[in-house]
DNA sequence: CACTGTGAATGCATTCACAGCG
DNA sequence: CGCTGTGAATGCATTCACAGTG
């Protein structure tokens, strides 16, 4: 779910038959390279890039292919080049994604904070929520507008990305509100299966079943 | 079909051979089999089942039939007793899970306060942190503790669910400590691998991938 | 050599399709 | 009938194994 997770996911117009399992691997290899390039590491072998990620050297080497060929037989891939090139293909290479946040709970605020979204060239320009306490607040530097404005804002900062992060009751409409802006990739936090039209890509982050998917071996081992 | 029962009953004794992914829906199920129980929903098919899901009537009869034959022909599944037996198998029945979070930083403190996992009767009993400022404070009635106790807090508490949240710089020395003292299952959001004995069960929760495996499908479809 | 890139083989997960049951 | 449970078929993803290359 990993593994999962997963997974809870939909069939979108297949980017041109690249496993979806091997785009999740993409940002893994470009962080492993950005350690190798500080470490000042010129080439890296599938192999030891597979030893490193948990990985086998065989599915390093196929991932890479779908997307062209960027080793040298006898020596390996070099890092600073693969790194770039990976970044591009991910979309994160000299460019800002903007994102928006509705739900401004304690999960909500924490995303707003998270260091790794802007490492990685994501920006929340946004951010709601229906809470009246919460209107009007600022939380990291952005205020905390009324849900009612996001389809406004939306348009106007030139969101990309829809973070949800509310109640089970209001994820579906507040979905809607994303998608009708024109919100094409959404990522939904709260424990429920959302409708979306199938050009808009789908993201869940369910944390609840993380941990009960944990308990179901626990409950198992503990049997024998 | 009774004649197969003890290939049904074999497949149940063996933990193996239940795809993960099948594991990861079980929580899917209860969930909605607890919206139609208090809809005072007696009787449910696999056909409506998956609708609800965005999964197919087969797949939700396959995953079922890995644990045992809950169905009546003709009618559908009786809901409060699948939900029952679901949970049982789950391992969230009539009982409390208890975890330990380790970094009470924004993310940390968001994951405490979470109400999902109170629901499905998981409970945060320690809370740690290098952090002096954060040890001592009381984050949602937890007292935050020093590293150094957390081995100990494991065993005092009966702790079985460790949860990172801490920098990645640390992630691969606590979960260490989680595993010496015991804990046997552990989440992980911090963006690293972490090496763990294959007796310990992994799970990574990665919310810059999300973003990024998001990016790559919007910049695909914008290139063309 | 040491390594990549890739057909072919394998292994899982999902879906089909239908016998059998209430 | 309507529906489950499950062999058989299909579809993906991973791994094997090796020809080909600098």
């Amino acid at each position: 779910m990993s593994r999962n997770n997963h997974r809870a996911n939909h069939r979108l117009s297949k980017s041109r038959g690249i496993p979806e399992a091997c785009v999740g691997r993409l940002s893994l290899y470009v962080r492993e390279l950005a350690r190798l390039g500080a470490r000042r590491i010129g080439f890296v072998s599938s192999r030891r890039l597979a030893e490193q990620l948990g990985l086998t050297d065989a599915q390093v080497r196929r991932d890479l292919s779908y997307f062209g060929q960027f080793g040298t037989s006898g020596r390996g891939y070099e890092v600073q080049r693969l790194q770039e090139r990976l970044n591009g293909i991910l979309g994160v290479s000299g460019r800002t994604w903007h994102a928006a946040l509705a739900g401004v709970g304690n999960l909500g605020s924490a995303l707003l904070a998270y260091r790794g979204f802007q490492e990685r060239g994501f920006m929340f320009r946004v951010a709601v929520d229906t809470d009246a306490q919460k209107v009007g607040r600022t939380v990291r530097g952005l205020v905390v507008a009324p849900v009612e404005q996001l389809p406004d804002l939306i348009r106007r900062h030139h969101i990309q990305i829809g973070v949800l992060a509310v109640p089970v009751e209001a994820a579906q409409a507040v979905c809607e509100q994303f998608v009708h802006a024109g919100v094409r990739a959404i990522v939904n936090f709260a424990p429920v299966r959302l409708e979306v039209p199938p050009s808009v890509r789908l993201r869940a982050v369910d944390l609840a079943i993380e941990l009960e998917t944990l308990a179901f071996y626990l409950a198992r081992s503990h049997a024998h």
